[in-house]
DNA sequence: TTCCATTCGGCACTCGGTGTCATTAGTATC
DNA sequence: GATACTAATGACACCGAGTGCCGAATGGAA
């Protein structure tokens, strides 16, 4: 509406922020590290951060979804890295790769993700909760299934062909935290290994 | 001790409990029924059933317990089919054939347990609490799959063959509410089979 | 300076859940 | 029947997560 045609998001700005998610999730983490999930209050958290208790519910919806860093990002992440797949590849194959990559962090990260993952399966708040957000990832999944079985995406093999990959993926990741040093990815491709055999021991009855 | 080598359980009683487990899961799913599960509070609750609030969480450990009637027994009826089997049925076959089993109902109880259903898979906190109980029942696949395999229970095989069938059974469960009339064992038997041609369509790249 | 947009943060409130403790209601013993 | 013991009850106060409301703070734009 301005002459300039300005975007709103660098006109008539109002109140800077007083914080950011990346500094809340900092200081909330290191406080988790140090006296637990559950013994951290959220008043600790606003305390530690100087910041008001209601901004904290500004920034994040509940405490549960802190240890969860920009989970969005990496699920449009390996969306398109599933649409980037030749045409030809089989589906399964499509996907143990797609979820193999979705995993891949650069080396210096990751202490820190084993430590959120440690987090999020081990604490039972935070193991529950994780139910909500993993229902995004299988979208993702259960939206490439579809499209390459043609057929709607809430059908029973788009989702249940997604609840698996998530399975066998969580599967890994409780092993991986189980031993110092494990590479995930490796794990990540035993446990696809893990169910091809299984079901295909099925045959010879 | 006595004279007379009576049981605890018939000597000595106190004061007699002023309801049960299944009358407050009663009363409490006909509310959630009425106003939905986020719009009734314990309070409610309690005052239906004409108890004080302290003695409800003596029955159940949370408002979340409530839609969970007796697991447990469920679990182990589940585990003593899986011991029952020829042991030169193949894994796979084993773990279907239970799981479809575990999941027989009356055709009297269907309506209740679609309605209880319904909650656990479509209010998110009860989706989210879901994931505790789930556990025990993911337990129990492994310890089967543990024996079989002569592995460790909490090694890689055992847990994914249990997250896998799981995830294949939330899956049908998903089906089973979206329509009216559905079979839940046919559609567990067809949610089974999908996983199944997924990874064997894998083979010939 | 004035106006406006936006964020902040205090306050009171709801709800789920827990610890404590006196009370109640049964049974067995004397 | 009085008494002792047992077990469940329920009232009270308390905690922590999360929300609605609203005035105050803070910046840029007119």
């Amino acid at each position: 509406m301005s002459t300039t045609g300005e975007l709103k998001t660098t006109s008539r700005m109002g109140r800077q922020p007083s914080t950011s998610h990346a500094e809340l999730s900092h200081v909330a983490l290191e406080l988790f590290r140090v006296r637990g999930f559950d013994r951290t209050t959220v008043d600790d958290i606003v305390a530690a951060a100087g910041i008001g208790r209601r901004t904290f519910f500004r920034y994040f919806p509940s405490k549960n979804d802190l240890p969860w860093g920009d989970f969005e990002t990496l699920l449009e992440r390996m969306r398109e890295h599933l649409a980037s797949l030749p045409s030809d590849l089989p589906l399964v194959e499509a996907l143990c790769a797609s979820v193999i990559e979705f995993n891949r962090l650069p080396a210096s990260e990751i202490p820190y993700h084993r430590e959120r993952m440690e987090l999020l399966l081990h604490v039972p708040s935070l193991l529950a909760h994780s139910t909500l957000r993993y229902a995004s990832w299988r979208q993702v999944v259960a939206e490439f299934v579809a499209d390459r079985l043609q057929v709607p995406e809430d059908s029973l093999e788009p989702q249940a062909i997604a609840w698996a990959f998530l399975a066998v993926s969580l599967s890994a990741y409780e092993q991986w935290l189980k031993t110092e040093d494990a590479d995930l990815l490796e794990l990540l491709a035993a446990a696809f290994r893990t169910l091809d055999s299984a079901f295909r021991l099925r045959e010879h009855g």
